[in-house]
DNA sequence: CGATGATGGATCGTATACGATTTCGTACTT
DNA sequence: AAGTACGAAATCGTATACGATCCATCATCG
C-alpha cells in the first residue's frame, strides 16, 4: 500500500500557510490563483478551495471577481484577535488543566526556565517559539475539540500578523515569564477552574493592554 | 446598474445552509456534489466550495474520496458546543453591554415578556426563535467582530442540532425567562463586565447542565 | 461455507476551456 | 490639463471532461 499523496488543494492550503505564518507573504500581498497554481504545478481549482479555507480561517480576505490578499493586519485587528484568543486561550487552559500530568507539568517549567534563559541572551524569534510552545502544552489537553481548535486558530492569525508586525513590547518578556510561572503554581496547587482561566486570561490581556498603553489607548475591558 | 446574482457557489451555500438549519437534512445525511449540483442547475465546482465552507464552520464533514455528509450530533458533540458557546457569547454579552441603547434594552425586555408569554400556550418552535431573538439582541452589538462571529457559528451549530434532537428539557424554560430577566437587570445596573459575563455564560451552563443531569452526566467544570 | 480477490458503477479530484468582470492604459473631449 | 470613454489585458467564476479512488457485488478458491 503505497502512502497516498495530499491532494493538490491540500498542498496548497499548507504552502499558503506556511508562508503567511513565516511573514513572507506580507499583508496587502495579492494572491493571484493563477499564479499560485502555475508555482505549484497544478490548476487554479484546487489553489481556489485552498484560498477559502485560508478566508475561513481569517488569514486571507477575498472579495468577488476581485481575488484574495493577505489579510491586512491593523492595530484593531491585533486587538481583536488578541482579546479573542484571551477569552477562549483562558477557557481550554482552564479546562485542560485538570488533565495535566506531571510529566505536562515538568515540561511546561522546563520551557519556562528556557523562557527565562532567552531573556538573557536576547533572542525575540526563539522567545516567541518557546512562548508558543509553553502555551500549547497547557491547552493541548482542552477536551473540547471546538475550543481548541479555536484556540489554535487565533494563534494561527496572531502568528501571520506577529511576523509582520507587532513582535515586541519592552519589559513584557520578563513579566509575562513569571506570570507563566504563577499559572503553573495555580495549576500545581489544584486552583479551580474559574481561578486558572482568570490567570490565563489575564495574563494575555495584560500583553494587549501593555501594548495599548503604549500606543495611549484605553486596555480591553475584559 | 443591475444588481449582480450572487455567484453560484454562495447559492448553494445558502440553500445547505438553510436546509441544515431547518433540519431538513438529517444529520449523517449524504451529499453528493452531483445531485446538489443538478439540482441547483450548476457544475460540481461551485458546490464543492460550499460545502468545504460549510465543513469550516463544522455543519457537515468532509472525508477525502469519499464526499461530505451532514455532521452527526451526539451527547458529545451538544456538550462541546454549548460549552463553546457558553465562553464565547458570554464574552459577547459583557463586551455588548455597555453598548446597549435603552431601545435594545426595551426591545430585550419586550422580547422576554413574549417569552414568558409563550409559556403558558406551550409553543416550543416560537420559544425557541424569539429566545434567539434575546440574545441575539444582547451580543449583537459586541464590538469585537471575530467574538461576534464566532457567536454565530456556535447558534448556526446550535440550531442545526437542535432541529433533530436536543429540543426539549422540562423546567428549563421558566427558569430561563427568569434567568433572562436577571441578566437585563444587571446590564440595567451597570454591573460590571466581568459579572454580566459570568451571569450570561451561567445562563448558558444552566441550560447544558439541565441537560447532563438529566442524562445522569456530571456537570460541566465551566 | 467463509474468506479472498476481481470487476463495475458511483463519486470524487483536478485539468482544461471559455465567458464574465474588473482593471488599467490610452486616446479623445472640454 | 483634467476628466471621460473606450478597449485590451488580466483575472476570476464555472462548465465540461476525464482519470483516480472507493465501495459493493459477485465469482473463485481453500
Amino acid at each position: 500500500m503505497t502512502t497516498l499523496a495530499p491532494s493538490k488543494s491540500q498542498q496548497a492550503y499548507e504552502l499558503l500557510h506556511e508562508r503567511i505564518a513565516k511573514g513572507e507573504l506580507v499583508p496587502g500581498y495579492r494572491l493571484v490563483l493563477g499564479t499560485i497554481a502555475a508555482e505549484l504545478g497544478c490548476s487554479t481549482v484546487p489553489v481556489r478551495e485552498a484560498i477559502r479555507r485560508l478566508e475561513a480561517e481569517g488569514l486571507v480576505t477575498f472579495e468577488r471577481n476581485i481575488g484574495a490578499t493577505v489579510a491586512a493586519v491593523d492595530a484593531e485587528l491585533y486587538l481583536h484577535t488578541m482579546e479573542t484568543l484571551a477569552v477562549i486561550e483562558g477557557a481550554a487552559t482552564a479546562l485542560a488543566a485538570p488533565l495535566l500530568s506531571a510529566v505536562d507539568m515538568a515540561e511546561a517549567r522546563a520551557i519556562n526556565a528556557e523562557l527565562r534563559r532567552c531573556l538573557e541572551d536576547f533572542d525575540p524569534p526563539r522567545f516567541t517559539q518557546l512562548n508558543d510552545r509553553f502555551h500549547a502544552v497547557l491547552y493541548e489537553r482542552c477536551p473540547n475539540p471546538h475550543i481548541l481548535d479555536l484556540v489554535h486558530r487565533g494563534w494561527n492569525r496572531l502568528n501571520a500578523m506577529r511576523a509582520s508586525s507587532f513582535s515586541h513590547i519592552p519589559g513584557r518578556a520578563r513579566s509575562s515569564v513569571e506570570e507563566h510561572e504563577h499559572l503553573l503554581d495555580l495549576i500545581d496547587a489544584g486552583a479551580s477552574t474559574s481561578e486558572v482561566e482568570k490567570a490565563a486570561r489575564a495574563h494575555r490581556t495584560n500583553t494587549l493592554n501593555a501594548y495599548l498603553a503604549a500606543d495611549g489607548m484605553p486596555p480591553s475591558p475584559l
